[in-house]
Parts: C-alpha cells; sequence; structure tokens
DNA sequence: GACAGAACTAGAACGTGTTCCTATGATGGA
DNA sequence: TCCATCATAGGAACACGTTCTAGTTCTGTC
C-alpha cells in the first residue's frame, strides 16, 4: 500500500479507525457544503473530525485525494439508490440516461457549494490520483450503461464495448457541463438543455 | 474594468506596457514548458519577465487567470494557424473535424509539461476567469464549426445553432479527453481513438 | 503484565500564492 | 517646466497546503 494513495475502507483493521475515516469525510461534506472549495481547509478539517493533522495526511495525502474520495462516496451512493429504485423509467435508451443524468445533477446542484469543491477537485487532479478518479469513472460508466439497457432484454449481461464507448462520450459531456454549471458559465436550464441535446446526438435509436 | 480581470492586449495603452504584457506570458510559456504547473511560480514568473511581482498580479490576477490567458494565446495562434491553411481535408464533416482535433492534440502532445500547465489551469478555474475561459470556448467551437463547413457550399455562412451545439459537445469530449491523457489515465493513442469514436457517435453524417 | 512497533496528538516550520506598503519613475495636462 | 496621477520596483507580511519532530497512546505478541 503506497503513501500516494488514500487509504481506503477495506484498508482499515480497526473500527476506530473506520469511524476516523468517516468522521473525516462527514467533516469534509459538511465544511465543503458550506463553504465550497475553498473552505476545505485541511486544519479546519482536521479540528472538526477531531483528529490530528498528521492524522488526516495519513489517511488523504493531499486535500485533492481528500475531495476525490468525497465525491466517490457519494457517486457510490447515488449509484445505489438508483439501483435500489429498479427498472428506469424512459422507452428509450436516450430517455433512461437522460433520466439518470438529470437526476444526478439535480442532486448535485441541490448543494451547489458542495458540488463546486467536488467538481473543482476532481478536474485539479493529477496522475497521483488516478485510482480515486478511476473509481468515481467507474460509477458514472455503471450507472449510465445500467440506464441504457434498464427493463431491456439482456439487461443482466455486460455492456459490451460499444456500451461502455458510448458511456464514456456521455461522461465527458456531463462532466464538462457540470463544470460549465459549477464555474458559473451555464445556468441549470441550460446544462439540462445541453445534456439533452447531447444524449441525442450519440443515443440515436 | 474590474480588477478581476486580466488585463487583454487591447486594454494596454502603451508600447512598454505591450511588451510587459508579452514578457510576461513568454516567461510563463517557457517555465511552463520545462517543468509544468507546478514550476510556474509568480516569483519566478515575475523574474524571468523582469517585473515586479505586484506588477504581475496587476496584469493577470491570479495564476490561474495567467495560464488560462496563455492557453487563450495559445489557441488563437492554432486557429490561426489552421484557418490560414485553407480548405481542411476530408470528405466529411468528421473527417475535417478529426483533422483539425488531431492536429492540436498532437500539438499539445508535443509539450506535455506545458499542455499539463495549461490544462489545469482552465480545469481549475472558478467564476472569476469565466472572461478568459469564454474566449477559449470560442476558439474551439469557432475552430470546429469551421472545420465542419471547410470546403463545403455554404462555408462563409454564419454556423447554425445546430452547428455550435455539436461544436460544443466535441469540444466537451475533446477536453475530458484531453485532461485524461494530461493526468495519465489514457496514452496518446487511447486519446485519438476515443476521439475518433465520439466524433463518429456524433457527426453521422 | 511487559514489550515493540504502529498510530495518534500537538504544534512548529516551510513553500508558494496572494496582499500590502513605501519609494521611485513615467506620463500627460496646466 | 512643474505638478498630479498613475504604474512599477522591491520587499515584507499573511494564509493555507504540506512536512516534520517529539512525545503519547493504542494494539498485538510473548
Amino acid at each position: 500500500m503506497s503513501t500516494t494513495n488514500s487509504l481506503a475502507v477495506e484498508d482499515l483493521g480497526s473500527t476506530a479507525q473506520r469511524e476516523r475515516r468517516k468522521r473525516i469525510l462527514d467533516a469534509t461534506f459538511e465544511l465543503a457544503s458550506d463553504g465550497g472549495f475553498d473552505a476545505v481547509q485541511m486544519r479546519a478539517v482536521a479540528d472538526k473530525a477531531e483528529v490530528a493533522l498528521g492524522t488526516l495526511y495519513r489517511y488523504f495525502p493531499s486535500k485533492i485525494h481528500l475531495l476525490v474520495s468525497a465525491l466517490a462516496r457519494e457517486f457510490d451512493r447515488n449509484e445505489a439508490l438508483i439501483r435500489q429504485m429498479g427498472d428506469i423509467p424512459g422507452d428509450t435508451a436516450a430517455e433512461r440516461v437522460i433520466f439518470v443524468l438529470k437526476r444526478t445533477t439535480r442532486g448535485l446542484q441541490g448543494d451547489p457549494k458542495l458540488t463546486e469543491a467536488l467538481t473543482r477537485a476532481f478536474m485539479f487532479a493529477d496522475s497521483s490520483v488516478a485510482a480515486e478518479i478511476h473509481t468515481v469513472g467507474m460509477s458514472l460508466t455503471t450507472m449510465l450503461t445500467h440506464a441504457m439497457h434498464s427493463g431491456q432484454a439482456g439487461e443482466r449481461a455486460e455492456p459490451t464495448d460499444e456500451d461502455v464507448a458510448v458511456a464514456r462520450v456521455i461522461g465527458d459531456v456531463w462532466l464538462s457541463a457540470l463544470m460549465a454549471w459549477v464555474t458559473g458559465r451555464s445556468s441549470a436550464a441550460e446544462t439540462g438543455a445541453h445534456l439533452e441535446t447531447a444524449v441525442g446526438m450519440i443515443l440515436r435509436d
């Protein structure tokens, strides 16, 4: 286990450690939700999580690792939520994909500062955060391929390479749209419209 | 002219000022090219440009503004280059778009550290950099709509809303692909392949 | 229970982005 | 030419991410 990676839940032996990790991520969410990226100050996170600064850095080797890990947890939860709601409404793949994207986007837009913090960290991440970023990418791809096939024959089959390629392109567009929204370059409505247009282009049935 | 914006060339009265601005951007390129984002240190830029730190901040209110302005200049030059080479090779819009994207990408990949610096700054930018980001977005959109229509009837007409929407989606994918490459999550070859796939999906003739 | 090693705390210290201050030089109008 | 104003130089000062050190507590093993 190299020191350049965040400590994942599986890496942590004791209950106390898992609780520390949770307290840290909770504190991160709270601070981010209040004041965005800039308010997530490492000393403040450590204080709020009741953990020493050095310990915080033991669990997450940088602020970016911390925030991207927080994003990964958020995505995991979102994916679980969507998965447990069963079949996704919509007759075509495009409709279903737009449904989950809009739902996810709406969830994020409900907490703009938090979203700003998580998104900017994700965008700023360099190669040392590759592992955490990969986790996020997988969640997104899984969610999208699941939406594409939900309720269809062969739903349980592995997604094809083509499915994955489509999901990646849609994920790219979604991230860019999210970034445009976060940086105030487009409104929520424009973001939604842009997403619909793009998915319509890519997923013509 | 608000202090939250970089000083554009047009804002500068005297020749000495235009030269200062140029020296600053040149120094930025040089440092970025050598050591990437981290090597572009404001004190180092000021030294190399033979300008006081305070002056640097007068011209560019933050490191991010500085780097995004550098990116804008680079894009302008790239667009001019492509525009002056006349008709773009390729029989279909997709082929022509792929041509300019690959050409631009190759240019960037030829100087990885520089690209890392510029891309990460762009990705990290917040709303205070909206103006500079918009400049970059316009260059990209213009380049793409130009490629879509190059050599076609009605080449000189204004791009339609649909053209712009398509260009924006392609621009989104391109940025994400560039980011994946910059952060070492995908190779140059994969980046190229991904772009081709995506453009193929979006621009089916 | 005693010990070894890992994990944790508290806080100092360092680097770099950013701000601020004072003195000096350039410019344009009376 | 002289003055007012603004731009620049030079450098101190501050904030926050990150690293490091010394001492303390926890955990597992004999």
